[in-house]
DNA sequence: AAAATCAGGTGCAGCTAGCGCAACAATAGC
DNA sequence: GCTATTGTTGCGCTAGCTGCACCTGATTTT
């Protein structure tokens, strides 16, 4: 008598509770799963229902169910799924990010992952002025990258060392007495989120940079804006807190539940206009 | 024609398949998104259902919409339950591992899963060498995959003869007579704890891989490393041998008591057919 | 030991929700 | 301006889902 009007894909939504119940409570404890009756009970459902749409969701490899307890799971598909769309994803997301911060600045802005020991950008918003360096699909050496402290910021500190031992041929040994330095200021772009870089190459550009999380709250990517023109210090901090805000925008918008908390609310993406 | 019986759970099909399509392969080209006529004439249904199915979709999260282009993409909530799910834990646990790997030999490192008679790769770490399509949420038939001997070197010989005739379409012979070979070969991945492929197909990667094992000791995983560059045999035992134990490091991190192999043939066989 | 309890699966009738066609709305193109 | 293309909606018809009751099989109770 009450309400039946706004019940279109049902069947969508009976899918997508079943889901989110074997997501779980976010906990690591329920790693055996879930049975049939449980999941019906706690969604207020018929067995023979939820029984039938798990099988269905196996078949599709969403669910998966553990041979012995007979309880379910999420899938692989799931993973599947989102892993081969990631990439394409964050590029996708980010640039309106990027071109706000862009405009804002004058400035070019740029995204970048790790690939290997280098620093690969993915995607680069060029500012209005004069020239604009293509550098998608380039890497350059973490060491010479503004993102690089951003993506190794929260790196166990070994890892760091043999990364940079790695990447510095060997002849540069005043590269062995930096290492200090960098994991020095890793802390610190740790703490500040953001990084600093100034000037270090004669090519390097310097620039600051601000890491990128996924929705499992890992650093997969950075963002980063050149800085081209002579500014002073307080300056860069005041953009870094900038880009770190933008970043954590971006992170909340591909997943990442704003205060490390389950999912919630809506990442509505800042529509271009 | 005549059979229309075999039906069930139609609309949670159309669903996976447009996600499927959403999903791209991977390849960067995809990074617009789609549109609901291009995603209907790929999949041979009905705009119309495709339009609403969407709809519904975004409704839920699965996917969004770009408010300027119109297409659709995946969406957060798929992310989101992708990051609970099983595969996950174990690719968390594992990145740093294949990251150290990937590092020392500037070599692509993988994890990997079997997936019915298919490898699926969970997570790639790329070298910083060229670029290198993504291969995660991909799969492979086992035997051109790397980490195929490692994942099935604990099997049982008819199965894994029976695997391999599902594999193989028929037409080819040569197979018929290697499944000895494959046999012996997984035989030796079993003594030595690592297994060296060389190039076999055409495309199929050359490369070493070990077994990664849960706490029961049951294999679950594995973790290979491309081998891109022409290598004498001993350097690709030498680097067997490295990735052997990181293997066996990762094993103790997801919980395989340190002491050699409380060993799988135990009550549970893995899959009674 | 038999019987009770619980989890999961199946058969079936009734009815809802999704399908497909085609008209319509909204953009993009010329 | 008009046409071509893409995306949305109205609606009759039926495929497929819901929900009840019953069945199987494992685990526990007395």
């Amino acid at each position: 008598m009450s309400d039946k009007p706004p019940a279109p894909s049902a069947g969508l939504r009976r899918d997508m509770e079943i889901l989110e119940v074997l997501a779980g409570h976010g906990d690591d404890r329920d790693t055996d799963g879930f049975g049939v009756s449980w999941i019906a009970q706690r969604l207020g459902r018929e067995k023979s229902q939820v029984s039938r749409a798990l099988r269905a969701l196996e078949l599709e490899g969403m669910v998966e169910r553990d041979a012995v307890t007979r309880r379910y799971r999420l899938g692989w598909r799931l993973f599947a799924l989102a892993a081969r769309s990631q990439q394409a994803r964050l590029v996708q997301v980010a640039a309106p990010y990027l071109r706000r911060l862009a405009t804002a600045f004058d400035e070019d802005a740029y995204l970048c992952v790790l690939r290997g020991n280098r620093v690969l950008t993915l995607l680069s918003v060029p500012s209005s002025r004069a020239y604009h360096r293509v550098w998608e699909g380039i890497t350059v050496p973490v060491i010479m990258a503004a993102a690089g402290r951003s993506l190794l910021s929260e790196w166990d500190g070994e890892r760091v060392r043999e990364l940079l031992r790695a990447t510095l041929p060997s002849g540069l040994d005043s590269a062995v007495g930096s290492e200090d330095d960098w994991l020095a200021e890793l802390a610190h772009a740790r703490t500040a989120g953001y990084a600093v870089s100034d000037v270090e190459l004669d090519d390097g550009a310097a620039g600051v940079s601000a890491p990128v999380r996924d929705h499992r709250g890992i650093i997969t990517a950075a963002i980063s804006v050149s800085v081209t023109r002579a500014a002073p210090p307080e300056r860069l901090h005041e953009m870094g807190a900038v880009v770190a805000e933008t970043a954590r925008e971006l992170s909340t918008a591909l997943g990442l539940p704003p205060s490390g908390h389950p999912v919630a609310a809506c990442p509505e993406p800042p529509g271009a206009d």
